[in-house]
RNA sequence: GGACCUGUGGUGCAGCUAGGAGUGCACGCCGGCCUGUCAAGCCGGAGGUCGCGGGUUCAAAUCCCGUCAGGUCCGCCA
């Protein structure tokens, strides 16, 4: 393929010493220009593909960011001239004749990454943004990650199918965003939290491979990780079972990784959701950190301390944390307590005393026996210079407050390190027990609870497993999935626990319920968030930076204007009528 | 719904703790000089309701209250 089009021979970071002595014409944007009175000029021009230098003999009468056509011969750079930081710098075009093909007004903010400008100005300004290199290479990551994952599902067999942005409400789950109808007054369509309804019922409808990458819109708070509108790879599949799904989204994400990083990573680790939870405190571990947390209630079975009396003690080392000042630890107490636990322990660890113990510094080292000492410091293996935390709790709150703090403490940017991916299998099927007294799904209500477990739904539904499952990537959840009910039985006992009687069943899901009774195979499926696996590939904080067009935090787009009142004609022929603005 | 951080020429900052004239720095911009620069250099210049509103004060970028915007997080995200 040639990036040569009628108006040019090639892109500018493509001119190389192979063409020297050739004539070429280029087109781009004056990046920058060093002017030598009227009989020199240099030309720095700059379009997707980098920065080449232009010489023009003679005044050139540019500005930023002018949109010009150059026409001149590559030549070698003279000796000692040439430009080790540019990918283009041992050429340069010379003899160039320059034509402006449109001019620029001075732009709000320099087009090169190390210029660090404010978001707001950024997003105000995003076409300016998108010609900057971070932009440039994240959205063609994303444009190669998109392609490696649509060939890896190719290539297994799957059909790609559109399903639709106008939908049915579905009382359940993430708020959606809603979408009046002109030609039903009154009623609305909504926006899609995701098309997992539509796929299974393409499951019904025979197509056993199925996947899309999806458009999916939640009306919910923004963060840096989460826009209203967000981009899936959205799979299904028949007659599999988990292990095959593992299987397909692995290879998609394998090859998308290959193709982001070079290199294609090791098999994806596995583990349970309650391994993950007591070893990391999180359903989302980050493996990256080396130390994960250890269990001190042993330790502390007998204690006299009231403190570690609780159910659970779980400690964490940090490495060389024992440097922390007072005012930190103090700060760590204060971030413990706004997590949920009741308080947070700390250990400096020291040098060996004469008693052949190990040196605490803590304010609560005195009243530890000599055995909890040791035990202590023996379990999390921790060594002079090092910072053991402790919480007491319950076994949840013990170990959800400590992994915050693990990752808070020990953590690196999401970008830094090695990839590290992990399944987490085996969530529960319910996550707590509302006021009513009934569980509340902790996946969808069409998640297959694990067949070991059925038989507890009613008389211990927080003990019962679900064959749902999540994809971890450095502490990001990238996605999740799940074997899905496609039995009406088991359906009913689900609906059952769950507190949804037939008729809620009917008028939430019923087209689904109606669909299955006419021959549903097993199916199971998984979601994985696209603009989360890019971001981390990139080395990004946040998905805004490999989105063309994001929000802000608020929901608004300061380059639209986004969202805006509509006049009152529009209005009336939608049948709305807005009440006061807030 | 809540917590915290930020808001000062086009851009990025300093100034705010301890009130005293829109003060400073870097980049950019405009003009001039300059035939090998490359974040060009040198000389000169323009450009600001200190986010907005109110309060305290003889005096507010600075202190107080409110509000808006951007960010991070909690809630929320089946």
């Amino acid at each position: 393929m040639t990036s040569a089009t009628s108006m040019r021979t090639g892109l500018c970071g493509e001119v190389g010493v192979a063409d020297v002595g050739k004539e070429v014409r280029l087109c781009g944007w004056v990046a920058r220009r060093r002017e030598h009175g009227e009989h020199l000029a240099f030309v720095d021009l700059r379009d997707r593909s980098g920065i080449v230098q232009c010489v023009v003999e003679g005044s050139a009468d540019l500005r930023s960011e002018y949109v010009v056509a150059v026409r001149g011969t590559v030549r070698r750079r003279p000796p000692g001239m040439e430009n080790p930081a540019l990918a283009t710098g041992e050429v340069e075009v010379g003899d160039c004749t320059v034509e402006v093909l449109a001019t620029a007004e001075p732009p709000p903010f320099v087009v090169e990454d190390r210029a660090e400008v404010d978001e707001a100005v950024r997003l105000r300004y995003r076409y300016v943004d998108l010609r900057r290199p971070r932009m440039q290479a994240n959205l063609r990551l994303r444009a190669a990650v998109v392609g490696a994952i649509r060939r890896a599902m190719d290539r297994q067999g799957f059909c790609e199918v559109e399903t639709p942005l106008l939908w049915a409400p579905t009382p359940e789950g993430a708020r959606e965003f809603a979408v009046p109808s002109r030609l039903h007054r009154g009623a609305f369509y909504v926006l899609p939290q995701s098309p997992q309804i539509a796929k299974q019922l393409l499951m019904v409808g025979g197509f056993d491979r199925y996947y899309q990458i999806a458009r999916c819109l939640r009306d919910e708070d923004l963060r840096a990780d989460r826009q209203f509108e967000f981009t899936q790879l959205d799979m299904e599949a028949s007659f599999v079972t988990q292990e095959d799904v593992l299987g397909f989204v692995s290879e998609a994400v394998l090859e998308a990784a290959e193709t982001a990083t070079g290199e294609r990573p090791p098999a994806i680790d596995r583990m349970t959701w309650a391994e993950a939870l007591d070893r990391y405190g999180t359903d989302k571990p980050d493996l990256r950190i080396p130390t994960a947390l250890v269990d001190l209630s042993e330790v502390f079975a007998k204690t006299e301390v009231r403190a570690f009396t609780a159910p659970t003690v779980k400690g964490l080392r940090v490495v060389g944390g024992a440097a922390t000042s007072r005012s930190g630890l103090d700060a760590l107490v204060e971030r413990a307590k706004a997590l949920g636990a009741a308080g947070l322990a700390w250990f400096r660890v020291t040098e060996h005393g004469e008693d052949g113990l190990p040196g605490l510094d803590s304010p609560l080292a005195r009243v530890l026996s000599d055995a909890e000492r040791a035990g202590l410091v023996r379990a999390t293996g921790a060594v002079p210079g090092d910072l053991v935390l402790a919480v007491a709790d319950e076994h949840r709150t013990a170990c959800t407050v400590l992994g915050q703090l693990r990752v808070e403490v020990a953590g690196t940017p999401v970008g830094q390190g090695p990839y590290r991916y992990v399944w987490v299998v085996e969530f529960p099927l319910f996550e707590s027990i509302a006021a009513d007294g009934h569980p509340v799904a902790a996946h969808h209500p069409f998640t297959m609870p694990h067949p070991d477990d059925v038989e507890r739904m009613k008389t211990d539904p927080l003990s019962v497993r679900s064959q749902a499952y999540d994809l971890v990537l450095n502490g990001w959840e990238l996605g999740s999935g799940s074997v899905r009910i496609h039995r009406a039985d088991i359906q009913a006992r689900v609906f059952s626990a769950l507190g949804i009687s037939d008729e809620d069943a009917a008028s939430r899901f019923g087209f689904l319920m109606g669909a299955f009774r006419y021959g549903a195979p097993p199916h199971a499926g998984f979601a994985f968030g696209i603009d989360r696996l890019i971001a981390v590939l990139a080395g990004e904080e946040s998905i805004r930076e490999v989105i063309a067009f994001p929000k802000t935090q608020s929901g608004a787009d300061l380059l639209t204007g986004a969202p805006k009142e509509l006049p009152a004609s529009q209005l009336a022929e939608l049948g709305l009528r807005t009440a006061q603005p807030r």
